[in-house]
DNA sequence: CGGCTATATAACCACAAGGGAATGCAACCT
DNA sequence: AGGTTGCATTCCCTTGTGGTTATATAGCCG
C-alpha cells in the first residue's frame, strides 16, 4: 500500500480527497462527513500522509489536514495513452454520425481476427 | 469490485491493459508476461471484463482480448479538478523560477507556511 | 494540577481478494 | 473418435485491509 492507485481504490479516502479540494479540513470534521469512527478516519488520513495525498498542520491539538496533489500526476501519467484512445473514439462517433451511417472499424487495430461470433463481454455463462 | 478504480488498484490488471494498449492479446500470451499461472490471468480477465474495460473475441479455442478504454473516463474525470491544481502549482515554480534565481522553500515537500512543528508526514515517531 | 478535547496507535476481528493446483469444457487436428 | 490445445471455473489457502473498541498522547482550560 503506497502508490496513489491503491490509495485511491478506496471509496473513503476519495472521498476525503473530494472534501479537501475545497478547503483544509480537522479530523473531526472528516470523520463526521464520512460516517465512519475517529480512528478509521485516522487511518485513511495515515495512508494518505504516507502516500504524501495530504499534508498536515497542527494547531494546538488540533491537525488540520490539506490536500497535496502531486502525487496523483502520477496516476494522470499513466492515463494519458488511454485518454487519448476514448477522445479519439468519441471523436469518430462524432464525425461519423455526422457524416455517413456506417459502420466503420474499431480505430485500426491490427490482428484480431474477423469475428463473426463475438459476444463482446460474456463469452458464454454469466447469468447462474 | 466494479469501478475502474478497483480494478487499477491491481498491478496485474494495469499491466494487462499497458500491454493491451499495444495490441489485442491472447490469454497465453497476457500469461507469460505477467509471469503468472493461466488461471490467474483469466481471473484478472474476468474482473476487467465486467468492468467493462476489455472485450473478448472468439477465435476457435483462443480468446482475444482488446481493450475497452471508455470506463477510464470515469477516472479521469474524478481526476480533473485535481489536475489543475498540480499543473496550477508546476507552472508558478517554473514562473518562479523563470524570474527570480532564488532558493525557494517550497518546491519538494513544502512545510505549510508558519509550520514550525508541523512533520507533514510523521508527526512523531516512525522510524522505530 | 485535574480534567477535557482532539487525534493517533494498538489490539483485534471479519471478510474479501490474489494466488496456485486441479478440473471442466469447447474446439481443433489427425 | 481420441488426443490436444486454450481458456474458464472451482476449491482452497493465505494475506491484507477496512472496520471497530479500547488505550495512549498531547495540548488546552479552569
Amino acid at each position: 500500500m503506497a502508490i496513489p492507485f491503491d490509495v485511491l481504490a478506496e471509496p473513503s479516502r476519495r472521498q476525503i480527497l473530494d472534501l479537501l479540494l475545497e478547503r483544509p479540513r480537522l479530523v473531526g470534521e472528516l470523520t463526521e462527513h464520512l460516517g465512519l469512527t475517529q480512528p478509521g478516519t485516522s487511518k485513511h488520513l495515515r495512508v494518505l500522509r504516507e502516500a504524501g495525498l495530504v499534508r498536515v498542520r497542527r494547531d494546538a491539538q488540533r491537525r488540520w489536514y490539506e490536500l497535496c496533489p502531486e502525487p496523483l500526476a502520477e496516476v494522470d501519467a499513466w492515463l494519458a495513452p488511454y485518454r487519448r484512445l476514448w477522445t479519439d473514439r468519441l471523436d469518430a462517433l462524432e464525425r461519423h454520425l455526422d457524416t455517413m451511417p456506417e459502420l466503420p472499424d474499431e480505430t485500426g487495430e491490427p490482428e484480431p481476427p474477423d469475428a463473426r461470433d463475438a459476444p463482446t463481454d460474456a463469452p458464454d455463462g454469466e447469468a447462474p
